[in-house]
DNA sequence: TACTGTCCACCAAACAGTTGGTTGAACGGT
DNA sequence: ACCGTTCAACCAACTGTTTGGTGGACAGTA
């Protein structure tokens, strides 16, 4: 039973890696099963299908992005500790993110894996829209909440990509925010 | 002559619908060859290999591209006319961008798709500096001129996927940008 | 005019390799 | 005897690319 799920993780580690180095364009079934240590047969054991095995890498993903998000400060330091943990992660981790970019990709065609994505970003989003509410509450700053938050999340998704420039891009977030109000 | 040249076109374009719709991972050589009317093997009279199709295609996205930044308004109104401009092609062709991520995608493990695009962004990131740096001068506001462009660029491939919130993001940024100065 | 050679666009067929998925038989533990 | 796990062998479908060959347009030559 531990041999079971230890094995269905290394495939999912393995699945994941696959696509971070190669991209769904040559995601194959036979490499990931090989660097189990298993034929590709068996690993029809573990997921009856390619797209099952895709839809368990988009879990694992999101498992991993969950819970920078605090929820003991005020909302200025509290924007500029999340910006920075997610900056952080892109620089630590670019793998993650580049699954997360392919993944989103694939959601514009695959309903399946559109309602997933979409789930997971509803929990982001929430959690930013009272962050900037509170803000505007405590008169931190004075800003359309909505667009504040897409603002967030589209410059997130677009250094995705390129961790080099995480730091220097969340700071200027940060210091546009604090230093300045937008209606 | 003026035949072979439309054909080649004609590919082009198909090549690019294929790659919008499906990306990469479903790119395939025969429907492209068939939505132009011609055997897949005539395909390569015109593009000896699968790839060299595809640099064709990033030549293509790259020239519609061109060309949305102007020269004779102050920093502040040239800033929110590049971004309404890009946010207004978001929304009409997403295609483009749609095309031009998974490009952004494949540029990281092809060194030849890197270069190009690399080129590509090389005269935009000058623009948008020379644009920044101008505004300092005029003080007409005061910041890190290297992080703002990184934050634009971030934000523009952020909201490339998402043309529903692009103009809500666009004006945000230029509200930030407007109302406050971060160094 | 007729013949010749050259060039190009084109296709049918085949190539050799890969794809996701299935089957049946074997193995080890309970 | 049973159950979960494993694999070799296999399948049909598909992959990008190559090959051999057809037919038409064009220019030069007799």
């Amino acid at each position: 039973m531990a041999d079971h799920v230890d094995r269905r993780q290394a495939l999912i580690r393995a699945a994941f890696s696959a696509i971070a180095e190669r991209g769904f364009e040559g995601f194959r079934l036979r490499p990931i099963a090989a660097s189990a240590g298993i034929d590709h047969s068996t690993l029809h054991h573990y997921f009856a299908t390619k797209e099952d095995l895709i839809a368990a890498v988009l879990e694992h993903v999101t498992s991993q992005l969950e819970g920078t998000m605090r929820t003991d400060m005020e909302p200025a330091a509290r924007l500029r500790h999340h910006l920075d943990a997610i900056a952080a992660a892109i620089v630590e981790r670019p793998e993650l993110f580049v699954v997360l970019d392919e993944l989103d990709l694939r959601a514009r065609r695959d309903p399946t894996m559109a309602v997933d994505v979409r789930r997971d970003e509803q929990g982001w989003r929430a959690a930013l829209s009272a962050l900037f509410e509170e803000g505007n509450e405590q008169r931190a700053w004075s800003v359309d909440v909505d667009a504040s938050v897409e603002l967030v999340i589209a410059t997130l998704k677009g250094i995705r990509l390129h961790p080099d420039t995480a730091a220097a891009v969340v700071r200027q977030l940060c210091d546009l925010f604090s230093s300045g109000d937008a209606s």
